[in-house]
RNA sequence: GCUCCGGUGGUGUAGUCCGGCCAAUCAUAUUGCCCUCUCGAGGCAAUGACCGGGGUUCAAAUCCCCGCCGGAGCACCA
């Protein structure tokens, strides 16, 4: 295959819609602009994975900056700086460029300089219910005419530490008329007392809001295109004031819904879960009942399916439900050709066997032959799941075992052929040894559930995936004296 | 109250800008059949949608109007 043709097969396989204006830029430049206050979720991971996807589609470039401008509501937290990146790791991609707008203040107040100096900002030391007033009245405060040279002072001032939180704030200049309430007059910088847990930006009082910070970020590291939720679908708006103050062009910008989760009974939402964890609800992020990129990594669940399922939501603005099965779709694909079989029974019943081999010898993996197969000693008797325990007088057919007859409360070893399950509908069951087998604990959404499993799982190494055979995929995450496996889908 | 976005099958998505090739694409889901020593994989098939009402037009998912429903913003949060 040429060149040519295998980049004609990449163009008809990319879920995603062309970013918009895509061929006016050099280079497509983008950026990840999460608050490192927990690791990630699933909501999330739809930055990640998106920005990543179109950063590989264009060969473009992103940054990830973290916008942790207040110390105090927002409060970073210092593990998720590095948590954030591992999560975009885990996703598949890898940010050209991390930074921290808590190192950028002074980029910041030069900026708020100029506004101040071209007259597009001013002080003002309105509480803020009053100006509330005044701004949904339409009516600009009586500070908004003082002059750059009064703003540029008080400016300093706030800089300088000599005023408190909730004394004054510098306001961007818009319209106040503005017929969007939402536009007039916003505030750029305010004074925080509370210091930023980062020691580098612990002297700090003054900081800007989101709009401000992010907006002159965007423009100094060269941003084409901004990708972000709808609940800052009027930032750029906000922000247009201040780029039309210095000329600057704005960047392409695309916003997206919110995404909800089915399957999960816990809401997605960082401060919501990490109130459910404080209150001992959860074992922790990576709880396998939580929504958590590190509680899907545990499962044993692929980045690369999270990205895939978060590509196929597109970019629409309306809000967007994730059907789990999509990730899991998505990672079965992925993980099934290497996940070697085992058998595990949960609530196993036991049943004496009547005759038969010593040994059974069923595939390592029913597609690859040459992986071999597990030899599963067998005993006197056999565990099956309740379900799979057939009526009384009729056969069961044990896998890689054989055929047995449900007699007198025994399982007795009849010989028959394979045939009988495909000719008279004889179920196929998995089982566990009743002498020989290893406990287990199965990790899931529903809370924990313990089984039996053959005895070579003890010996499987700690974060392989296996396949359970009728039973799922799982990762085995421990393996002290007894198996603990988490979970991850059928 | 003011402002801004949206509404295609169970879920997501394509198509909407530039009306006809859309009795609507693809994926997932569900169901059935085939295959299989798994309820996994693979194969085949079925199910299932243009929010409602008007208008323009030879022709509307697509354009216009009016409703209805949903979301977001109007923070010294991000």
């Amino acid at each position: 295959m040429t060149a040519l043709e295998s980049e004609d097969e990449d163009e008809e396989q990319h879920p995603l819609p062309d970013l918009p204006n895509a061929d006016e830029y050099e280079e497509i430049r983008m950026r990840c602009a999460p608050n490192p206050n927990t690791s990630w979720h699933l909501g999330h991971a739809r930055m990640g994975a998106v920005i990543g996807t179109y950063k590989e589609r264009y060969d473009g470039w992103f940054v990830c900056r973290f916008d942790d401008t207040d110390p105090e509501t927002k409060r970073p937290d210092l593990d998720a700086y590095d948590a954030i990146v591992e999560d975009i790791r885990y996703l598949g991609f890898e940010p050209d460029r991390v930074a921290k707008a808590s190192d950028r203040l002074e980029t910041y107040y030069d900026a708020a300089r100029r506004l101040i100096d071209a007259d597009g900002a001013y002080t003002c030391t309105c509480p803020g219910e009053e100006f509330s007033e005044l701004k949904n009245a339409g009516e600009p405060c009586p500070h908004r005419e003082k002059g750059p040279e009064t703003s540029r002072e008080e400016f300093e001032a706030m800089v300088a530490g000599e005023y408190d939180a909730g004394e004054i704030v510098l306001r961007v200049k818009t319209e106040i008329e503005h017929k969007n309430p939402a536009l007039r007059d916003w505030v750029a910088f305010r004074i925080v007392d509370t210091p930023h847990p980062r020691e580098e930006a612990a002297e700090y009082r003054c900081w800007p809001m989101l709009d401000f910070q992010s907006g002159i970020d965007d423009h100094e590291m060269g941003v084409t295109h901004i990708i972000r939720g709808i609940d800052l679908q009027d930032s750029a708006k906000r922000q247009q004031f201040v780029y039309d103050y210095f000329g600057w062009e704005y960047p392409e910008v695309i916003h997206w819904g919110h995404v909800t989760l089915d399957e999960y009974d816990v809401p997605m939402s960082a401060s919501k879960l990490v109130e459910l964890i404080d209150a001992g609800k959860f074992d922790g992020w990576d709880d396998p009942r939580l929504p958590t990129l590190t509680s899907l990594r545990r499962r044993g669940i692929r980045g690369e399916a999270v990205t895939a399922a978060m590509i196929e939501l597109g970019t629409s603005t309306s809000n967007v439900d994730l059907a789990m099965s999509s990730v899991y779709a998505n990672n079965r694909e992925l993980i099934d050709d290497d996940a070697d079989r085992n058998f595990l029974v949960r609530d196993g019943v036991e049943k004496p066997l009547l005759g038969g081999p010593d040994t059974a010898k069923p595939p390592v993996h029913p597609e690859h032959e040459e992986r071999g197969v597990r030899e599963i000693p067998v005993g006197g008797g056999v565990l099956v799941e309740p379900d799979d325990v057939p009526p009384n007088g009729s056969r069961v057919w044990l896998k890689g075992l054989g055929c047995v007859r449900h007699t007198r409360d025994a399982f007795e070893y009849v010989d028959d052929d394979i045939d009988v399950v495909r000719e008279e509908d004889v179920p196929v069951v998995h089982w566990v040894s009743a002498d020989e087998n290893r406990a287990l604990t199965l990790r899931t959404m529903d809370g924990d559930v313990s089984g039996v499993a053959e005895p070579g799982v003890a010996d499987i190494p700690v974060d392989e995936v296996v396949q359970f055979e009728r039973v799922g995929f799982a990762r085995i995450d421990g393996q002290d004296g007894k198996t603990v496996a988490y979970f991850a889908h059928e």
